[in-house]
DNA sequence: AGAAGGACCTGCACGC
DNA sequence: TGCGTGCAGGTCCTTC
């Protein structure tokens, strides 16, 4: 059995909380109203890949299956729009692959496959799963879910003497690619920095002056600069506003004008926000699990996102909502003071 | 350069 | 009960 208590703060009462059924339909959490997605972030990324790398480390792919569109005839699959690379590059290339290592950058998947037999050059699936992909290692090759587009069969390493031959039943592994609302990415390639070339620094890993001289260099409002994937990779809606409210700071003021002090509170802010997130094993607003089928828990902990209304956990005032560069943008009009100027041209509505 | 808005996409809440 | 509408948001693109 499994009770989680979804709590206001992370000092208002006791979470519940038994580990012992592996049933992720048991494990979900607080679903808020209007939320069906769960937004993989830097931090949900990051758990769906350190749980990943036990279940297909070292595999090989023997066989990839994409879902078609209506009859068993139609050779239009469902996920064409999520198939950044050709339909028949999947199903021709992938097999005979293993799976080498798997990284994360930014909010980016990345498989470092190893080719069957020196057959071709190395090759790379980048797997971005958009607001609603799931990644999942399953024990079965059915299209369980309604919304799964791609399934791929996964068998031990050494069993292969070909890339299509067959192997004992037990010992193969799926991987399943579902995504309701199709905004995910599958892409094959053979160059995976040019295809993420345009990515900036890792915010866990940049460095305090040159993530001061960034910000130097922008105009923008900086709830828009760290939605942008070219300054900093892997930060979105939720880790944007709760590193703002970690930094007191609104989600309106101007990069280029935050002082030395205020700029390293941002960037102490975004680290905290991000690791606690990661060792929570990111945020499950609704559905969220990491490949083994295990929910997060970071939603406990926010503090601003999706708060609209309820008090702040430091000050008491209540949280607003407006939205920043078309997005929802939560924070403490008092603990996150210093833009009402430049804010008040931020539209309430969307 | 940056802001804004549209397109993509689906499930859910809400009002009628 | 059923229908229509609005909303959520990551990324890319166009327009201003």
């Amino acid at each position: 059995l499994v009770v989680v208590i979804p709590l206001k703060s992370p000092d208002s009462g006791p979470i519940l909380k038994c580990d012992r059924l592996k049933d992720a339909r048991a494990r979900r959490v607080w679903r808020g109203p209007g939320c069906i997605a769960f937004m993989p972030e830097l931090p949900e990324v990051e758990t769906i890949v350190r749980s990943l790398r036990p279940l297909v480390l070292g595999r090989q792919i023997t066989a990839v299956e994409l879902r078609r569109n209506g009859s068993s005839r139609s050779s239009h699959p469902t996920a064409s729009r999520i198939l950044a690379s050709p339909a028949r590059e999947f199903e021709q290339r992938l097999p005979g692959c293993s799976i080498e290592s798997i990284e994360r950058v930014g909010k980016n998947i990345v498989f470092h496959l190893r080719p069957y037999m020196g057959r071709e050059t190395r090759l790379y699936l980048l797997v971005h799963l958009g607001m609603t992909g799931r990644l999942t290692c399953e024990t079965t090759p059915e299209f369980r879910q309604k919304h799964t587009h791609l399934v791929m069969a996964l068998a031990e390493a050494g069993r292969r003497d070909s890339p299509h031959g067959t192997a004992p039943l037990e010992e193969l592994r799926w991987l399943h690619y579902s995504d309701i609302r199709r905004f995910g990415r599958l892409r094959l390639t053979a160059r995976p920095d040019e295809a993420l070339s345009g990515l900036g620094a890792d915010p866990l890993e940049i460095r305090e002056e040159e993530f001061f001289r960034l910000l130097r260099s922008r105009r923008s409002m900086l709830k828009s600069l760290l939605l942008d994937q070219h300054f900093l990779r892997g930060i979105g809606n939720i880790y944007a506003d709760e590193s703002l409210f970690r930094a007191g700071i609104h989600p309106a003021a101007h990069a280029a004008r935050l002082d030395r002090k205020r700029a390293l509170r941002l960037y102490e802010g975004i680290r905290e926000t991000l690791s606690q997130a990661i060792a929570q094993g990111g945020s499950s607003i609704s559905d969220f699990v990491d490949g083994q089928g295990y929910a997060g828990n970071f939603q406990v902990y926010h503090q601003v996102y999706q708060r609209t209304g309820e008090p702040c956990v430091r000050c008491g005032a209540a949280i607003r909502r407006i939205i920043v560069s078309s997005r929802g943008t939560h924070f403490c009009p008092r603990c996150q003071r210093g833009a009402e100027r430049r804010a008040a041209g931020v539209s309430l509505k969307k």
